[in-house]
DNA sequence: CCAATAGTGTCTTTTAGACAGTATCAC
DNA sequence: GTGATACTGTCTAAAAGACACTATTGG
C-alpha cells in the first residue's frame, strides 16, 4: 500500500513598487524552519479546496489577507531533500497585484512582508524557497517579453509609463515607450478613460483593462 | 488533521508516424473505468521515487517499456470531479519519443497502444483524460512554434524533411522549408553527419544532435 | 518662455514568408 | 535527359529598435 506523500502549495506574490520588484514572505512560526522567512503557502485540504488552485487563493487570503489580480501554476517541485521530514510535493503559483491593492494588508499582519530581490538574496529562507522564486522569477521574465501580464502589479487605473516602470523594474533592462504603445494598441486589451493622470508635466492619458479582456501573448519578444 | 489527496501523475506521450500525430494509451484493468483507455500514470511512490518526474518516468517504463527523449511538467489538474474516488491530484507530464524507438515495446504490450487524435476525439477515455490530452497538445503546438522540440519525435539521424514533416503534423500547417533551414542553422543544437539519406531523389543530408546541446528558444514564432 | 514629461513619425534592423532558381540523385 | 527531391539566393513583409520631433502641462 502506498501512502500519499505531503502536498503542498506554495505562492510566489510579486509586486513592484518605486521601481523596485518585490516577493511577498511570510514568516514561520512552526517547525521546521521555525522562525525563517518563507513563500506563503500551505497544506491542500481535500475538505475545504475545490481545486490547488483553491488552495493557493485561500492561503493568500488566510495569511496576508490578499487577492492577486493574476495567478498562474509555476512548476511542481518534490525530493526527498527539500524538506526534514521526508519526500514532499509543493505545486507552486506565481502571482501578480497591485502595491496600494495589498498595501493595507499586509502592515496590519506582522508575519507577512514584502521583501525585494537582493534582500532574498541575503536571507536564509525556509525549504528551497529560494531556488522556487528563482524559477517564478525567470518565468515571469519570460513572460513579460511576449505579454501585458505586468499591468497586474499596477492599480485598475494606469498610464504608458507606469506600465513602462514596471516592465523595466521587472526585465530590469530599458524598453522603447514606442514599442509598448504598439502592443498596447495591438493587443487590445485596454482602454482610455476619460481622465488624465498629473503624473509628470504634460497630463498623461490613464488606460483600464476592457471589461472582457483576454490575455493576448504576442508572436515575438521584446528584445535588445 | 488533514489527510493527503491522492497524488497520481499520468504522461501524454507523443511521437509521429507517417504524417500522423499519436498519443500512447493504455487500458485499464482495475475500476474505476475498468477496460477503459487512459494515459499511462499512475500514483506517485514516495518510497520509491526520488521525484514526481522520476515517477513519470518509471510509469512509462513500467506501462510501455519506453523512455523518452523530452520530458517536460505539463501542469496539474486536481478537483471532485475528475474521480469517483472523490478529490484527486494529478501532475501532468508531456513527452516526446520517436517511433521506431518505441515500436517495439508497444508491440509486446498488448495493453498499450498508439493512439491518433481522430481516434481519441471518438473514444470514450478514463477521467478527465481527453482534457488533458488536449491541454499538452496545444502546449506542444506552442512550443513547435518558437523551439525544436519536435526533433525528439525523430531518431537520432534525421533529415530537415524529415524534421519539417514532423513539425508541420503537429502544427497542422504547412511550413517553408527555408524557414526550418535558417532555424537549425541558427539553434547550434544539430551537426551534420558524414552520411545522406536516400529518401527522396536527391539524396538528404542528415543532422543529429550535437552531444551538449542546449535546447533553443526563438524570439519569435513561426507563422502564417 | 522653460523644463519636463507625454506622445508621434519615420527610418533602420531583424527574421520569417514567398518563391524562383540551382544541385544532385535514380532511372 | 527527365523528373523529383534537396538546397540556396534574394526579395518582400511584419514588427521591434532607435531616435528625432511635436504636444501639453506647471511654474
Amino acid at each position: 500500500m502506498i501512502t500519499s506523500p505531503l502536498l503542498t502549495i506554495d505562492n510566489v506574490l510579486f509586486t513592484v513598487h518605486d521601481g523596485i520588484l518585490k516577493v511577498l514572505m511570510v514568516k514561520r512560526s512552526i517547525e521546521p524552519y521555525s522562525g525563517l522567512w518563507s513563500l506563503p503557502g500551505g497544506i491542500v485540504d481535500p475538505a475545504t479546496d475545490t481545486s490547488t488552485e483553491d488552495t493557493a487563493l485561500r492561503k493568500l487570503r488566510e495569511k496576508a489577507g490578499v487577492k492577486p489580480n493574476y495567478l498562474e501554476q509555476l512548476e511542481v517541485f518534490s525530493g526527498h531533500d527539500r524538506d526534514p521530514r521526508g519526500f514532499t510535493v509543493t505545486i507552486v503559483y506565481y502571482a501578480l497585484i497591485g502595491y496600494q491593492q495589498a498595501e493595507v494588508h499586509i502592515h496590519t499582519v506582522d508575519d507577512a512582508e514584502w521583501v525585494s530581490l537582493p534582500q532574498i538574496a541575503q536571507l536564509n529562507l525556509a525549504f528551497d524557497h529560494k531556488k522556487i522564486i528563482n524559477v517564478a522569477l525567470e518565468r515571469l521574465r519570460q513572460k513579460t517579453l511576449y505579454s501585458m501580464v505586468p499591468v497586474f502589479c499596477l492599480p485598475s487605473l494606469f498610464t504608458i509609463s507606469d506600465l513602462k516602470q514596471v516592465i523595466e523594474t521587472i526585465i530590469e533592462k530599458p524598453i522603447q515607450r514606442k514599442s509598448l504603445m504598439r502592443r498596447v494598441e495591438a493587443s487590445g486589451m485596454f482602454e482610455e478613460v476619460d481622465e488624465k493622470a498629473a503624473t509628470g508635466k504634460r497630463m498623461a492619458q490613464l488606460y483600464k483593462l476592457k471589461d472582457n479582456f483576454n490575455i493576448v501573448n504576442f508572436e515575438r519578444n521584446l528584445s535588445f
